[in-house]
DNA sequence: ACTATAAACTAATACCATTAGTTTTTCAAG
DNA sequence: CTTGAAAAACTAATGGTATTAGTTTATAGT
């Protein structure tokens, strides 16, 4: 009806994260959302630069919400205690959110600051809990690198349905890291 | 010229391939390829289901030359020579054909057996590989896609330009993996 | 009350996948 | 050697997509 919808920035993102949720990635267009949102999608380039722009935007959306997720599941733990939490809180969002999940991992080399504060964020949640285990500096970005490594593959292979056989994901994930822990104090 | 320019499926997918390493996923088209092998985009579906068949051959493709390359470096190596040649040989292909490798893990749900048989041969090798270590039954899958994440996750995260500092991936890679093996031998 | 701006709109373009229907070449059977 | 059928190319057309240009309208601030 009337030419002013009152659409924001928050809206539109957290309507085609809903989207990609429900209905995967590549539903995300600016078509859908535009229907979603009651309006014609050039109304949407008001708001954000084309369709790479809302890409962007939701990877920033969706590493907030992440860190956002980790950070609480952590409370005071330290140790294996909180590398156990961070595992499980990145795992299960992947899984509440798979679309928005992939869309995290999207930016490109584009440098667009945001994101890249967003991501870092998150490395340095990891380093602080991995800062108990008293590593050296460099050894400690080896070991953060493998940690984030290990979990967006199983987040990853998870979620393209790679791990055909019944046997728990959950416990795989459980008995890898501690297998990787028990190797960080044996090393 | 001639009506009949002698397309079949290997030519089909390597020009695919082609186009996905030297210019990303998302440019490989029906449209591009037709007109990289001289062609109309409508001829392709004499060989080739649509985008959506021509994604599956690609995984097939991509997965059939991703397990020769880790079983190549293999030779006669065993324990954590074996591991370790995997994992070099395993992001030596993904950073050769950053487009086919992404292609490899993007076979979805719908059962093409010939794409599951290709996978399964994958993970057979990393068993076989790790049977060396003595491991029950179950414990050994566990370990397996820990591996398999382990070695998707820095491909992939490398691929997105995710490890911004300058200190050397393949240390990280090397590193780290010893710390798991090191941890498969504490427990 | 007026005006400038921001946010919506319509219209148009270009690219893509896909389908339908047609032509042409090749190959094999008579 | 001819002929006929099947395979592989083609043209034409449709519907969906992003994007740009130019236009209208509501709103917010003077």
């Amino acid at each position: 009806m009337s030419p002013r919808k009152g659409l924001d920035m928050p809206t539109i993102v957290e309507a085609a994260a809903q989207i990609a949720d429900a209905s995967g990635v590549e539903e995300v267009t600016l078509a859908s959302l535009a229907q979603k949102l009651g309006v014609r999608s050039p109304s949407l380039y008001n708001h954000v630069n084309g369709l790479g722009g809302l890409r962007v935007q939701l990877a920033i959306y969706g590493l907030k919400k992440l860190t956002a997720a980790v950070t609480d599941s952590l409370q005071d733990k330290t140790g294996d205690d909180a590398m156990h939490a961070i595992a499980a809180a990145y795992m299960a969002f992947a899984r509440a959110h798979p679309g928005l999940y992939e869309l995290t991992l999207r930016s490109p080399d584009d440098g667009d600051a945001e994101y890249a504060a967003a991501s870092a964020l998150l490395v340095d949640l990891l380093v602080q809990t991995l800062s108990y285990y008293d590593l050296d500096r460099e050894k400690s970005i080896h070991i953060v690198r493998g940690f984030r490594s290990y979990l967006h593959g199983f987040a990853s292979i998870e979620q393209k349905g790679g791990f055909g056989m019944p046997i728990a994901v959950d416990e795989s994930i459980r008995l890898v890291l501690q297998t990787y822990l028990i190797g960080l104090r044996h090393s």
